[in-house]
DNA sequence: GTGATTGCAAATCTTTTGCACTAAA
DNA sequence: TTTAGTGCAAAAGATTTGCAATCAC
């Protein structure tokens, strides 16, 4: 083992105004390393018991919110059941697979919206978000 | 008051397979008649029973997916929390206010996706969803 | 040590379900 | 009369919360 094994997501966290808690750099590691994701608190939650790490589902959520306040994470709005989180916070769109509740990243350039309305007054655009949903 | 007066929204449940019920005409009015609305479950309750309409939450849930079920509704997903049901069938998209949680359709035209990716292989696009998101 | 964080269990909120009752055809 | 629809209350599923115990600094 590396003698500063967890040096980047710790960095990672601080720089997010977050103290690093045991239960904070195991799930960080578990979503940041590695390709982006997208997980549920459920999801997420399973995995880290699949990895022996020991966190109860409550402090998942909690820290789910937590990175999202922080920006290192991304609120994906696909389904009213159950909330997704990705940790590819660029700008992009997305994939929802209807039958298997899957939600997968469409290339940034492969959607394009040309046209927008103008937001309503005293409102601001926060985000523009494009779900393409599919079904086999 | 009419002779006739439900037979409009008679017609329409029946024309969708339903069977006009108290309830489901009742419901029925509430929705169709007037201008596209975006209703919630409790909302509709909520709304029910102030024009003294007794009908049981169940009952709104169950008949807002009949009525999806039927394509007299389209179910509109921004939040996780609550499922929203829109009056307005045809193809068009949304603005959703953050602080209000409130949904409102934006006119046809104004919103154009001039490029979409392919669907992945075996899949169908079954529709393309488009919310701006925008706050105070 | 001190204040932030966590775990647990209970609470909350939305939605669904089982079943006896009622109403439409 | 027959079957679909309804109401209620209970169940289910996702998420949040209160509070004592624990941990980072």
């Amino acid at each position: 083992m590396d003698a500063r094994p967890y040096s980047q997501v710790i960095e990672r966290l601080r720089g997010a105004g977050l103290r690093p808690t045991r239960q904070r750099i195991a799930l960080a590691k578990l979503l940041f390393e590695g390709c982006d994701r997208h997980v549920t608190a459920e999801s997420l939650h399973a995995e880290a018991l699949d990895h022996s790490i020991r966190v109860s589902l409550a402090t998942v959520y909690n820290t789910l919110h937590q990175f999202t306040d922080a920006r290192l994470l991304r609120e994906i709005v696909v389904d009213s059941h159950r909330c997704y989180f990705d940790t590819n916070t660029t700008d992009h769109h997305h994939f929802f697979y209807e039958d298997t509740n899957r939600l997968e990243d469409i290339p940034g350039d492969d959607v394009e919206v040309s046209r927008l309305p103008k937001a309503p007054a005293g409102e601001t655009v926060r985000r523009v978000d494009v779900v393409v949903r599919v079904s086999g």
